[in-house]
DNA sequence: TGCATCGGATACGTGAGTGTATCCAAAAAC
DNA sequence: GTTTTTGGATACACTCACGTATCCGATGCA
């Protein structure tokens, strides 16, 4: 990577930069309001350089958003490696959600939030972000299960959906902080899993003792 | 309201017109990509009418702001008021962020989320919809208060973070309706306050069975 | 060393959006 | 009924962004 200095950058080489700087100044000025002059200048380049490797900016944010789909697959799967016993499923979520995608543009919350609405209205990317989604999720679900059983909980009907809250107030308490910048998402997303983790164990000790107790006020309402 | 029909818009009938005009426009294809041509036409009337009630375009969205921070309040009040005894306060919550606020443009998650981005980027607008979010989180936190009373819960030191929790939540599935039209925000988020409606009462009864036990995981936690 | 190729820069033409300045018609005032 | 006033429409000048078409220089190959 040192020797080959005066090499003229290769195709990929130039998207990737190209894609780097789009995220930067998506962040800092949305993508409907960036140009493709702006992104070009921020990587380096000019117009030139995006219509010659992208057909136009919608198909640089697509190419952008299959980027990021593919990086968080690597990222997510990478960390689980990682934390082969998560005993404590909590710690392990946080570290899941938390640090190390937030370095990243990836998982940023305003480049997510940005894209969230460009996909809304684009067919194309929709289900790049979809998938997304649904693999922040699922990385969640197998911590959470790992937990549960650690804990010796019975009661499984409910954990996806408990993953899918836990992705969500991830994603909310990053909009908050867009509002609030005092508000620390991380901190609210720390203290947020301590919660769940206190309520996990409160419904494991509940289900120990009522085994054939009568049917909690909640699952009732789940026939409705 | 029958009689005067021949009358001439006054001023603020105008601005409203074209403020619920801008709404529309602004959730169909975003703010920064809407031009005030287009968010006159959607009112009926030409671009001078706009530039005749307000500077620019950023004024006419800080209006807006404005206006969507005043009617929260009106909503939230007068719900917390048809609510007077929320003995089931999943229930008071699920209508009480769920049902009336959708109805209109206010509280709608794609409007919102614009907002979010254009805020974050607009010293004048943050603080108006950091108040409208401190807001809905201090009704929600009045909600729960009035819940864990009735359950005769002790510890209200995480209260206020369940009731970020709960907004940051239903923020959330809000973008996650956005990416995947096939997710019902609403149910999610009923879901999700039965679950936390559950662990309220499992926590509870833990509660009154260990008056006197070794602190939990999660408060141990709270120290670092 | 010469040549074909390839990647990116530059130079248009075009369309759209902005804000100001001016104009017009309908109310209101007298 | 005439005159102000007022609210909104229209016209204009300007900027900016887009996408295409063309050009240039360096690179890799013969």
């Amino acid at each position: 990577m040192a020797i080959e200095r005066q090499r003229r950058p290769t195709r990929e080489e130039t998207k990737a930069r190209l894609l780097d700087a789009a995220i930067e100044v998506f962040i800092a000025q949305g993508i409907s309001a960036t140009s493709v002059d702006e992104i070009a200048a921020a990587a380096g380049f000019s117009r030139g350089a995006v219509y010659s490797n992208f057909a136009d900016k919608d198909e640089l944010v697509l190419a952008l958003l299959q980027r990021l789909s593919e990086d968080s697959v690597a990222e997510i799967e990478s960390l689980l490696l990682n934390h082969p016993d998560p005993g404590d499923y909590v710690r392990a979520t946080q570290q899941l959600i938390a640090d190390p995608k937030r370095k990243l543009g990836n998982h940023h919350p305003v480049l997510t939030t940005e894209l969230v609405l460009y996909a809304m209205r684009n067919e194309a990317a929709r289900p790049l972000l979809k998938e997304r989604l649904d693999r922040q999720q699922a990385a969640v679900w197998r911590v959470i299960e790992q937990g549960a059983t650690s804990l010796g909980l019975h009661a499984a009907d409910n954990r996806k959906a408990l993953a899918a809250m836990i992705v969500a107030m991830d994603d909310g308490f990053g909009l908050h902080a867009m509002i609030d910048p005092n508000r620390d998402p991380i901190e609210a997303f720390s203290v947020a899993l301590d919660f769940l983790a206190e309520a996990g164990e409160a419904i494991a000790v509940a289900e120990r003792l009522g085994e054939k107790r009568q049917p909690t006020r909640a699952s009732r309402k789940r026939k409705l």
